[in-house]
DNA sequence: ATTCATGTTGCATCCGAAGTCAAAACTGGC
DNA sequence: GCCAGTTTTGACTTCGGATGCAACATGAAT
């Protein structure tokens, strides 16, 4: 009885059972079960008419290779995490989607970790070295003892609007600082005098590129903005437009908040609690270029990330990196895209 | 020489590399490599002392079990599939956040799949079987053959604001026609007689339901309903009251959206383009109680998805199934809570 | 027909953890 | 100190597919 590891008959009886192995469709197709793997090996050295009856008896069984066997064998799990600290905010699940698709399409699965707090980083981590992922994608921000813990382990990743600072890894992010020049040059140029910033929290590292953006070239004009600390949510635009015409005295040319969402509570505050007509009385800008940026109630005054060719780099990258691990990690900076939008005057 | 299966000298010399195995602990902890498993399984036949011997050993390591190994032999992989048709919608990232959540905190790794249109289902579904996922939930609408697929494999699956039809399937969902019908009682009471309809696209479950609602509702009043068809996005919305008005000839008393971000389309469309006071001359109503909705500059009067509880229940009916296989598929049905918001007169 | 190159195939082994089972190490009671 | 009863332990096998290697088949060249 040389036949060994065939599985139980099927429970159910019918047709492609959930336990189908290659054992199975060996049988089945009368060849070893070596000849069923390396059917499905494309490249492998098979003949093309034994691969085809292989195919066919697969099929009958609803045969699917087991990945997890797959895995444990060529250390290929071909999975890759992807790390997500807040969810509902509106700018992560456009990069979600694109990651997710993009990924798909070269044959990678999602894993996916969204986290509540970013403290919980390093439990998220324990949570992923199970799964022997190929690669990370992460859009949170990572201590350098955390992306070591990554490089420790030969895991590529790619930061996502992040960098490394004394640890070196690849990243891919829309350059925060020109693109708030460019609105501040702008609005200088319009001929705005009094400003006030509404910023992100401090742990965030894209909202302190654009604060400090914004304070240098605002600087560099003699100007002395106001400044409103928030948590890059709506609300903290309506309140981080209250706070700062409260320290302004009413009197406020414009408003750089550091991402839409603020902007958009920043333009709802103006328009409901000070009646002010925007651009006319008072400009106010954003950063992102999300969807309900463009909405006709908004048309925001914004630096629209280039989304999409971002996913793709990264994406790219992180293939690039797991194919041929030890390159030297590349840092890519995309440059936003100004929408000119209504919210704000432009010189 | 009887010990065997040591992984190589750790190439970066450090410690914790990528590659500890079992068998590396075991042999530092000076036990064997089936010590090492139990002590990593709760509740295993192990001395107390042996235990934090070897966990000593596994944090110098830096071993953690091999998650493919690990599922190999126990037949569960603590994976669960995630589907969502399509993310850029304003309601899943919320679903998705508090799914992802949820799951973690019961040991599930999600494996997120987002599709970019329905067709792409049956290819999904090959990449999912692969990976023999313990369950799945799915907010994307399944064919019967295809929940088929699931049972058969003897995968649960939880359906998330679908039902399925033929094939039994368990859900959750949210209570529609109910929603639907507390707005619509509510507007008839305020007197509003000429209504149009924003509905979503046909293939869309929850779309439809609550159009039918709707519709249904009207009837019983003796009230006809113009009707628009959009995509369930914001132009949609804007588009949509455009037809409406051209239909009704001006005279709207109140727009019934099936989503938010209609709903905010048709406000801002009938502000902009019409320059009709909301709620004073013309009532919009939406469904989801997505985040917008409630921005000050919509303040839309809405039916909200309990979507917390609609998370857990389904973790926590998907995992009971997992766990005790074989059970009735049990459907769920949330009652959504009335939002007055202040985008429509309700009586 | 013989030889050699090329292309296919099957056998045996491996990946890393989990579980079975029998042997070994304790435990307490006398 | 000895014995029965209970933990605790390690050797061995298993999960399912991939792969090195040797055996085999095929066809062309001699």
């Amino acid at each position: 009885m040389p036949k060994k590891k065939l599985s139980e008959a099927v429970p159910g009886g019918g047709p492609g059972g959930s336990g189908a192995t290659s054992y199975d469709v060996a049988e089945l197709a009368g060849v070893s079960q070596s000849a069923v793997s390396r059917a499905f090996r494309k490249g492998a050295s098979i003949a093309p008419k034994t691969r085809e009856k292989i195919m066919r008896a697969a099929k009958q069984l609803g045969y699917q290779p087991n990945a997890f066997a797959r895995g444990l064998i060529t250390r290929r799990t071909n999975l890759v995490a992807v790390v997500i600290s807040n969810l509902t905010n509106l700018y992560y699940p456009e990069v979600l989607a694109e990651l997710t698709q993009r990924l798909s399409a070269v044959g990678h699965r999602v894993l996916l970790f969204s986290l509540a707090s970013e403290s919980e980083i390093d439990e998220m981590l324990g949570l992923i070295w199970p799964y022997r992922v190929d690669g990370a994608i992460i859009a949170a921000r990572l201590k350098d003892d955390q992306i070591r813990q990554f490089n420790d382990r030969g895991i590529p990743i790619i930061l996502y609007n992040r960098v490394g600072e004394a640890e070196p890894a690849a990243s891919v992010a829309c350059d925060s600082a020109a693109g708030t020049r460019e609105l501040i040059k702008g609005l200088l140029a319009a001929g705005h005098q009094r400003f006030g910033i509404i910023a992100g929290p401090e742990d965030s590292y894209v909202g302190e590129e654009r604060l400090e953006s914004a304070r240098r070239h605002l600087a560099a004009a003699g100007i002395e903005p106001f400044l409103y600390r928030g948590g890059f949510d709506y609300r903290s635009g309506e309140e981080g437009l209250r706070a700062l015409m409260e320290q302004a005295g009413g009197k406020l040319d414009a408003v750089i908040a550091t991402n839409d969402a603020m902007a958009m509570g920043a333009i709802d505050c103006a328009r409901s609690t000070y009646d002010l007509a925007i651009p006319d009385q008072i400009s106010i800008v954003g950063f992102d270029g999300v969807g309900p940026a463009t909405w006709s109630g908004y048309q925001l005054t914004t630096i629209r990330q280039p989304v999409r060719r971002m996913a793709q780099a990264a994406v790219d990258m992180l293939i690039e990196r797991i194919e041929q691990p030890g390159m030297i990690p590349e840092q890519r900076l995309f440059g936003g895209e100004l929408l000119p939008g209504r919210s704000a005057r432009l010189g």
